[in-house]
DNA sequence: CTGAAAGCGCTTACAG
DNA sequence: CTGAAAGCGCTTACAG
């Protein structure tokens, strides 16, 4: 089957190539009536612009990049990933934008696909996840002036544009939480500690810990996968003075958490009350269904997907801030059984 | 910061644009001492070549396109999408492909949306997921001749290249270990009903029941949601004469009936025995982990992605088997206890 | 309001 | 082995 060209539409509505490409992108040139008979015209042979001589003739790629920094089998497990694609998702093809998705080892790496996507003018912008802090992707895309909204903050987003929500605020919503409900030796079980994202939390944590008067409050650390957050589980379960409620970075590790805790002979809630983040499907489909911090994270997605368009439109964009996180009490938390 | 071309490369060498691009693409026509300089001096001035531009001058798009018709909450609940994306990537970027991803809300949608992509010269082969039987998708690509490499199968490919595994003989494993242990009366939880692999397995359960003369296997349906495994598994388990096992379609339903059981009072695997299918991490951060059914998806979606370039490469590509998923037995398979 | 033409940055026959 | 040139399919000033 013959790809149909702008020579055809042209020919069969007898008008140039150029009165063509004005009616197709609504620019005025031609007159309403043409207008729509080539577009009756374009539509009824199934004509679509080739991408790739619209880029090349200064237009845009029409595409943008997500870079993916994880191991497989985080990214597998996380539903935030996919979650939040499908939200970036939606708002790009709704504008007729593609999402070319690449998956790399670390940093360096990433910024050699931001480097290499720029030379081949392949996408218009990107979208940069799992800020850290002073990231060396920041500068190099400020370098290279590649359209880029960052995913994460507040802070070490240098000039670009970013949509952040206020990670510590919900942290504290948790703890002031557990506190209410008697709990006075309260732990979290980190993600990856060079994650701005967890680094937040981790001060937010001493804070409202120290606020509340809580001496025993200990963030341990993990990796957001379900063996770390076993391990790091079953460390502060043997504790002499174990805690009596815990908080984990994720969904993934709050349900090994739980399973640990089964496994110890420990009830849920009545010996430990659990609260995770990312309150995903994952944490109703447990017994006891768990508390959890949640947002919408396909939302988060779109909204980002939504400031690089206006990134690369030209806009002036800055800081976005986003819902902040809530928690939705469950099965998994109680009042502390008294000892 | 201004894109380097390949008028830059030449200049810089000293030598004109078409030996550039016949140093750059491996093709005879320019000596090696040269191709070595101008491949110095291109990785110097960090020149990759529009990729709009090749692919204007009929080179290939190098990118291939993946719809995905699911909804965003099973999408991201479920490991087995990212993880075929990851593996496909990992195959695609070694060979720096592209992989353009979009969401689509049903089968015309997503035909629409090969439509376009064909159009627009946007890709140059598709990866197809959730095969059905009688798939309209199949004669739609044969029609549009877009390279394609089915996910799925084996049958109703129609003359498309495909990666498939056999599931039949998965099933047929799992249900003779159940009965090795003692269970006469195993139960299915099925996927959804109007995809191909769903079906292939529902009358490989059959047989096998039947094979065994076991004469209470029943599959219910079920869309591979936790709400709905756990709405299924409570329909089991209350009947009169519940089964003692039951083999789940995916892992999100097998956690959300180990959840049920629990609910219900039952123990695992003492009064229920649970098979899952999908190993992904997620069966083993349950208390008791899960005995599944699983294989590499990383490498089924990395052999899929090879096919695709093989066919896209012109090669005559048929049918390819992949690895038949094997049983890992854990701590939710058991005889079951006499009654 | 419309048409003819240049140009985007490559690839690839075609001459030398 | 190398260079000059056509052409891919669009967009967009530039004339009419």
């Amino acid at each position: 089957m013959k790809r149909p060209t702008i020579a055809d539409v042209a020919r069969r509505a007898g008008v140039s190539k150029g009165a063509v490409s004005y009616a197709l992108n609504g620019q005025p040139g031609v007159s309403e009536a043409t207008r729509q008979r080539i577009l009756a015209i374009a539509a009824e042979i199934g004509f679509s612009p080739s991408s790739a001589a619209r880029a090349l003739s200064g237009a845009t790629a029409d595409a943008v990049g997500l870079a993916l920094c994880r191991p497989a089998r985080i990214l597998g497990i996380e539903p935030f990933f996919m979650e939040l694609i499908s939200g970036v998702e939606a708002e790009l093809s709704a504008r007729s934008y593609a999402l070319t998705l690449q998956v790399v080892a670390d940093q360096e790496a990433e910024i050699a696909v931001y480097r290499r996507w720029w030379a081949e003018r392949r996408v218009d912008g990107v979208l940069v996840c799992d800020l850290r802090t002073n990231d060396i992707r920041v500068p190099a895309l400020e370098e290279l002036q590649l359209p880029a909204v960052v995913i994460g903050g507040p802070g070490h987003t240098g000039t670009l544009a970013h949509v952040w929500a206020d990670d510590a605020a919900a942290l504290a919503e948790a703890v002031e939480y557990l506190v209410a409900l008697g709990h006075r030796r309260i732990a979290r079980v980190g993600g990856l500690p060079s994650l701005l994202h967890t680094e937040i939390r981790t001060d937010a944590f001493a804070e409202v810990c120290g606020r509340l008067g809580l001496t025993d409050a200990a963030t341990v650390w993990s990796d957001y996968t379900g063996e770390e957050g076993a391990r790091a589980t079953r460390r502060l379960l043997s504790s002499a003075r174990r805690p009596t409620a815990v908080i984990y970075d994720n969904d993934v590790m709050a349900i090994a958490g739980l399973s640990v805790a089964q496994e110890m002979g420990l009830g849920v809630p009545a010996d430990l009350s659990i609260v995770a983040w990312d309150d995903s499907p994952l944490c109703q489909l447990v017994h006891p269904p768990l508390t959890a911090l949640g947002r919408d994270i396909p939302a988060y997605g779109a909204h980002a997907a939504r400031q690089l368009l206006a990134v690369i439109a030209g806009e002036s964009v800055g800081g976005l801030q986003d819902e902040t996180a809530h928690l939705t009490p469950r099965g998994s938390t109680a009042p502390p059984r008294v000892r």
